[in-house]
DNA sequence: CCGACGTGAGACACCGGTGTCAATGCTGCG
DNA sequence: CGCAGCATTGACACCGGTGTCTCACGTCGG
């Protein structure tokens, strides 16, 4: 008995759960120094089997758990891992957390949210803060913070663990999730050109976005296995948003031969190419086909229903966490299951004639 | 000066950056004990002006910012706080959160989001091993967790400070914040009668969400303004959800007496209503009326776009923020800002004939 | 001039864990 | 039988703050 004996009202308290068990209490009930039960919740391997047992049976009787706080303060590092993001649509947003909530489970952490502005001047200080005020164990960025490096320099510099999710491979293995986009880009290229589709349209992201460029890459590979091509003046830049789909869906439905099938970069612009048709009198799929990328709610919300490119963003998350939290088995297995698929619905169909 | 010298290479460290400063370098360097210190930091009266201001000097000069960890170890408390939702709406959630930030702000403390249940039998054990694990500060409920009263008695039991964000009164005003969902349905009631409608349809939530029944209520004391009335064949229950606001429009427009107008009890039902008019062949607005709730961006997307009722989800969350953590001013100032308001976009228009 | 009193500040223990190092007991070997 | 060597365990300091109590130092009334 390390510690000093407590107060009778103290461990009256304890008995009727009107007070957590502390360490001091468990090693106490089982008779040994607050170290040795400390080396046991730790895993610490040095610990006869006997004596484990009788800690584990008082910390199962009492249902001791430690203290988070004391233990990061100890341990110079809290249990908590950030999600910082920059990212408009609130479908990702939430996908993603609970994804990584997936993999944290019972895992002891939590998840704390931190929106931030890319364009900021104050981007890296204000994340570096961020951290080293609540000590993260770690974090997961997501595009577009993912893919400014000067973040990425300065999490290395500060020894904070994390892992950026991007389209392609960004950092070491260790830190990078690779989400395909690139091969969702070939999907929408195959689908179109395969449907007999042969002048096409392509609405990307802002360019800051990697994934506005990978997107298109793939587009125009999966166009060209069936002979097909992206032309120049069928390319429009969005900005991921609503409104931009429908400003340039209806530049490029102005043009003199207008194409018979648009890619937009996800389905927020999508939603926006459909608008755009409608008021160019053009009815979807009959006159003008359209894909999206993402499959979020809004997909399977407007008329016609769009065809689309599924992010498998949750699993994706799920995946980040598990990385995070030094989990590896699960990880390798099947990398399929995280590709993107291709979801089709009743926005796309050969052209006519 | 009261604690140990530290090593030389400590305090290189410190002056270079590449060690934060802790409360004890603040009282060697400003000649004071910690406990002095610590004074300043929780601005405690009983420090001398010129004490005080040496002090803020070299927190100043070294950017010294407390531990939150050790901070909350001794207060027995964090400086966390916990969004504990049960939504399926990732809009709602999405908001919700960036309001909760909005108000946390420069607070010092740190958003959560913790997801859960509530037809779980382990509802609130978990909720309540949540927040002693982490020994929260505070949570903000939402509905429909926030309509639960044994979640709100336990958390009076164990002395967690709580705000819960529901359509009525369901708490004392420090733990109560109202959504006006009554007020937002006698809106789409007057707007709907006021076009001329007589016999109209309503597509309730779920039983167990208080905002079902107080849309319902508001909107049938907005028909009768005019003399209308809800009959009780045109009242269907969904589910919040665009399944379940598609199949009870289908029942709905299958009645021998089809109502000329739809209240859907939000927006993503109301997107089924939609997509349920067109496969019975009707037009929107002209064959059918419909209105939504909430003015979430789907409101905008689909086709034709919805008139709705603007729910200020994101001013909600910065209140209760402001609730929580103590601050009053603005709160009263000028409640019309958080009422929810009428957005007349293009699925209303008075009946045919 | 003296004692009561209020104010500002420090000493010390404590919050609930972990790291370091030393002490203990047991085993195997010369 | 004596001792090196390993496996276990504990004592103690420490992580970075706060609560409690004490003390030194005026000030003021009698």
């Amino acid at each position: 008995m390390s510690s000093r004996t407590p107060k009778p009202s103290d461990d009256e308290a304890l008995q009727s759960g009107r007070r957590r068990a502390t360490i001091n209490d468990v090693a106490r009930l089982a008779g040994v120094s607050k170290k040795t039960v400390s080396r046991v919740i730790n895993r610490s391997p040095s610990v006869r089997p006997e004596t484990r047992e009788k800690i584990e049976a008082v910390i199962a009787q009492y249902g001791y758990a430690p203290d988070p706080q004391a233990r990061g303060l100890a341990f110079r590092r809290s249990f908590l891992i950030g999600l910082i993001y920059d990212n408009p649509n609130p479908q990702y947003v939430v996908n993603m957390q609970l994804g990584l909530l997936d993999g944290m489970r019972g895992s002891g952490f939590e998840l704390v949210v931190h929106p931030c502005d890319r364009g900021s001047t104050t981007l890296v200080p204000d994340i570096r803060a961020f951290i080293e005020r609540q000590k993260l164990f770690g974090v997961v960025l997501t595009p577009s913070v993912s893919e400014d490096e000067a973040v990425a320099e300065m999490l290395r510099e500060i020894g904070c663990e994390y892992v950026r999710v991007a389209s392609i491979a960004v950092d070491a293995e260790a830190h990078s999730i690779v989400t395909r986009d690139r091969h969702g880009g070939l999907l929408a290229g195959r689908h179109l050109a395969g449907l007999g589709h042969r002048r096409v349209g392509f609405i990307s992201g802002p360019d800051r976005f990697r994934s506005s460029h990978e997107r298109r890459g793939g587009f125009e590979d999966g166009l060209k296995e069936h002979g097909a091509a992206l032309a120049a003046d069928c390319v429009a830049e969005g900005a991921y948003t609503f409104e931009s789909g429908m400003e340039a869906a209806a530049r490029l439905l102005a043009l003199k031969d207008r194409p018979t099938a648009i890619f937009a970069g996800n389905d927020e612009m999508a939603a926006g190419v459909l608008h755009a048709a409608r008021q160019a009198g053009l009815s979807v799929p009959g006159d003008l086909s359209v894909i999206g990328f993402d499959d979020f709610q809004i997909a399977s919300r407007v008329w016609p229903a769009l065809t689309t490119i599924r992010a498998p963003t949750r699993e994706i998350g799920r995946v980040a966490a598990d990385r995070l939290l030094g989990v590896t088995e699960g990880d390798r297995r099947d990398p399929e299951w995280r590709m993107p698929s291709l979801v089709v619905r009743e926005s796309t169909a050969p052209p006519k004639g």
